[in-house]
DNA sequence: CCGGCTGGATGAAACGTTTTAGTCGCTATA
DNA sequence: TATAGCGACTAAAACGTTTCATCCAGCCGG
């Protein structure tokens, strides 16, 4: 009962192999008592098909994947949940990668996807640089679909929120308050959405021109620890070098360094305001309610997903589209409160 | 260069088919010399072996899959991490799919997986009733480790975290308090953790035998917005029927009771004390820090991935393992506050 | 009554591996 | 000197599908 083939079930029904096939492919071709016989034979047989046997035949196979940064992270699971809606309704199945980050776990989930022939590739890459890996996927056929980076190259779609916008109204905001030491959270700067986040702020420091100062402090990772540790550091310093507010390079950070600055005792945001980014669930369910940039996170796995499926259908024809979705600031608590100007 | 397969390798080398295997998958039977000629053509013409090929060859795939409630809820992030660790160090690649609670994906699922004849499964499983498709796995040699469910069958292996003792030790802790109404919120009840917990509870109020009233009020699902359409029927009763306590069958649940009840106007715990469950990271991080049952997240995933890799090897010989980790509580500041009893 | 057409079924090739049995030339042993 | 043994390599079978070229019987129009 357990391992039945396709050639078994033929016999058992008392018909040809390609026959069997043609009931499980296009069961209209072949007439309805044998196509009844045929059916009978799988129950009874518990006729599962072989997925291997039909990819080799096909020459790739029927699922998905994502590589993504961070499984625990609440931004890219809802983005896999985008994605996995679209997946699944075109009859394909979403396989979740996490490279955590580390470029050599990227290559070799990249160098495994390629083994199994996936069908395409969503992928938030690790560095901005190029990776020869996602290059050879793209030699060899394969779609692949950035997701939350940038525009990206010709050679293949992408879907994007513009971080360096959403830099921007992060630090708008803070100056608008009055503040003059602001501190930018984040890392490693590898990862490109640091990278952008940052680029935002500087430039609106910048375009400001009223010599607000933005330290930057690099963090290992982009998580609530990493930013514990981190604003760990910031109230070390003296307090007229303390800066009086924060930027995140993302939620999670943002939480440790609220976490952190409440331990030891100072308020926020009366003493040290904070601005996070991604808007996650939990961003709102904080002690202060946390101030973020939000993203169209389920979007913008759909979107990626939709361009995926289109690009692995229409296959030559297609022509690589680069959808950018803009970010939107929610202010809380954490930042909101009028304050004097300080120095 | 794309598209090599080992044939064309072999031609190229100068050797038989069969060699370029051999220096594949057993490097020191094949003398240095033409094993260099081997790897030299296969860079050149960059072949890359075919998954689909070697899988139909060997029977089964070198995947592992481990199907989950909720990509998106912590918990099971965690658990994934874990197994993702063990999985990846044993060369093997692992999927995430995700039944969202739901019976008819959970199917869905487990077909595929058994289609592409996965190494094995880790599932939490969506209900406690039998699941035909996974005992079709088991019949087929599968092996199924279930994740977080209980003792089980003696059919599989299992980890579990003995959540009747976790609602128990939640309920002891409020009933210390002197708390006489106290409300249970969660579900679907066909959830079996949504269920053993609510057990657990309501033994501890039994043996308590103080008279303590433990209201049940049925959640559809086990999110924020969940908890705080929850919290919004509870806090619409009249004041003396109100529950003074409410016992959340994971933490999400009992981020969101917390947001509708500070909401409100309502004080935690003064007006209203909080437990939670699963203790994920957001719990500390919370307005109010949330008490709530400490599960060993990663380590559950780690030895669910063992047990399974470990049955995958020894076939036949293998004897099905049931290992149960204790929650823990940890209270926090939303029912720890010493109280006068209340009625 | 014949030729062509059609719906329904068949047989065989092909996909790219891994593995097993076997071949071949050498060297060490009796 | 024959032979057993060994190392290195080869040839072919097998894994389970899908697909394509055939084939066959029956039916229709002429």
């Amino acid at each position: 009962m357990a391992g039945a083939n396709i050639k078994q079930v033929a016999r058992h029904a008392g018909v040809s192999l390609g026959t069997v096939s043609n009931v499980l492919n296009r069961p209209d071709s072949v007439a309805p008592a044998t196509r009844q016989r045929v059916l009978d034979a799988i129950t009874e047989l518990g006729y599962v098909r072989n997925d291997s046997a039909r990819q080799l035949r096909a020459g790739h196979s029927r699922t998905v994947a994502i590589v993504v940064l961070d499984v625990a992270n609440p931004f890219f699971t809802d983005v896999v949940r985008g994605a996995e809606q679209v997946v699944e309704e075109a009859g394909a199945m979403l396989v979740v990668c996490n490279s955590g980050g580390d470029n050599a776990r990227e290559r070799r989930h990249l160098e495994l996807l390629e083994e199994q022939r996936v069908r395409g590739v969503l992928i938030t890459p690790v560095g901005h640089g190029p990776q020869p890996q996602l290059e050879k996927l793209i030699d060899r056929g394969i779609p692949v679909v950035l997701v939350d980076r940038g525009t990206g190259r010709a050679s293949r779609c992408s879907v994007a929120v513009d971080d360096v916008l959403g830099g921007r109204l992060a630090m708008d905001h803070l100056l608008d308050q009055g503040h003059q030491r602001i501190a930018y959270l984040g890392g490693p700067l590898s990862i490109a959405q640091v990278a952008d986040r940052h680029a935002g702020a500087a430039a609106a420091v910048e375009e400001r021109g009223t010599g607000a100062e933005l330290q930057v402090a690099v963090t290992t990772s982009l998580t609530v620890a990493a930013g514990r540790r981190a604003a760990e550091q910031l109230l070390a310093l003296p307090a007229r070098q303390r800066p009086t507010a924060v930027f995140c390079a993302n939620d999670l950070i943002a939480l440790g360094v609220l976490q952190e600055v409440t331990a030891r005792g100072l308020r926020v945001p009366a003493d040290v305001s904070i601005v996070g980014y991604d808007d996650i669930e939990f961003a709102d369910a904080a002690a202060v309610p946390l101030s973020s940039v939000r993203q169209p996170r389920e979007q913008l796995g759909r979107t990626a997903a939709q361009l995926l499926l289109e690009e692995a259908e229409s296959g030559d024809t297609h022509r690589h589209r680069h959808v950018v979705f803009q970010p939107e600031l929610v202010v809380r608590r954490s930042s909101e409160q009028p304050r004097r100007a300080r120095r």
